[in-house]
DNA sequence: ATGAACACTTTGATTATTCAAAATAAATAT
DNA sequence: ATATTTATTTTGAATAATCAAAGTGTTCAT
């Protein structure tokens, strides 16, 4: 049974899920990684991360690392969806800030309730992405999987659509909106410099603008 | 400083803040209140309380009770203006119904942040009461104090406006929305039988509708 | 007054979550 | 191969919040 409901457990549920993402291929993420990414020192993650093998949350292996079991993966879904609706909601609805969302619904995910949540999801027209470009897992069902990759991976004269910003820092993303390189846009590559880590983009009419490419690659386009 | 923070202390000084209003008179709340309307048991409550003291949050008198300081009144009305306003949104926003809205508001009034609660507030157009007819608690500034009693003590043919329902239960709630007993609604006071413990009511040209007296009680009026 | 009743407080434990620091294992470099 | 570095795990302890049950003070009725 477990305590699915917890906010603790929710998040380390949800953390584990997106690195699992990132650095795909079936291969463990190791406990240091999830300790980062909850915020917790590492001592503490292999505690918990026990905790939830044995509740059959995620499956882990000593000094390798831990996954999600299929019902782990479900609850960090859930979590990942209300985070994405809040976000939404907040966007569309209250008007604030895309960069500013994601600490907001990294608490309000935790306290909607599925009825709550329903009702957003019914006033925001059940959106299939959040503001950030991200994919909303469905209520039910598998996720949608589309293909994308890193601006750092593209080459010049390429025309490309940003579709999702990998990086929820508001720092980040206010730069991203300064820059217009937000979900939807078309973009042409002007140049890829590897040597100068830098990769130079441009929007329309407008001035030419380069990113390092630590930057670009948290950008993920699809073409045209 | 104090964990004012705490969604435990916020509870404990939003309870407090209740009780007091209810049995007025500037006398302490008995502790056992408190815990019963925290669901907590004694010990836990005198514990707390001891602990909220010392953070200068309560006043405490072993053996008689708390009161809240003004430090505590402050954020237990920030926590109140956060239910109810979430409560108003709830309603209005997304079509909950008002029996079930104080549930949601419970949890919620703990994750919205100031900056999503001046949104909702300015949404919902800077409402002055709940869908229960509570006020809402200023952002900044005393509570506005509105001179009303309870049905239970009316005369038969007095002609009332139903103002405010002090039980938050679904059960109760929903009752006095099937009998049309919601704030604004004009009533007339068909009997008031205090030996048959009940109260007969009539709105428009409606059935008349009788409730006992505890129920009464809990529904507060101002003269038409 | 005197002893029940009742309310409140204390005590001793428990659960969840966390950290710091010591111990250990694995990977890397020389 | 051996030593060094780095990552992970263990251990011991702390904090917040809670309960059950025992203890204590008050109040009330006789």
């Amino acid at each position: 049974m477990a305590r699915t409901q917890t906010t603790t457990a929710q998040n380390y549920l949800k953390e584990l899920y997106q690195l699992q993402q990132r650095s795909d291929g079936h291969a463990p993420v190791p406990l240091g990684q999830l300790a980062d990414s909850v915020g917790v020192t590492p001592g503490t993650a292999t505690t918990m991360v026990k905790r939830f093998a044995g509740d059959g949350l995620m499956r882990y292996t000593p000094r390798r690392g831990a996954r999600l079991t299929p019902k782990g993966e479900k609850v960090a879904l859930g979590v990942l969806r209300r985070h994405r609706i809040v976000e939404t909601f907040l966007v569309q609805h209250l008007g604030l800030d895309w960069s500013e969302v994601h600490e907001e619904a990294e608490v309000l995910e935790h306290a909607v309730s599925e009825k709550v949540l329903d009702r957003l999801d019914a006033l925001l027209g059940h959106p299939t992405t959040d503001p950030h470009g991200s994919p909303i897992p469905p209520a039910h069902g598998k996720m949608q999987r589309v293909a994308m990759r890193p601006l750092s991976r593209c080459k010049a004269g390429q025309r490309v659509t940003i579709g999702r910003l990998l990086d929820t820092a508001p720092g980040f993303l206010k730069l991203a909106e300064t820059l217009g390189l937000v979900p939807d846009t078309q973009v042409r590559i002007v140049e890829v410099n590897e040597d100068a880590d830098a990769v130079t983009v441009r929007i329309g009419r407008r001035k030419p603008a380069t990113l390092g490419l630590a930057a670009a690659d948290k950008i993920m386009v699809s073409n045209d």
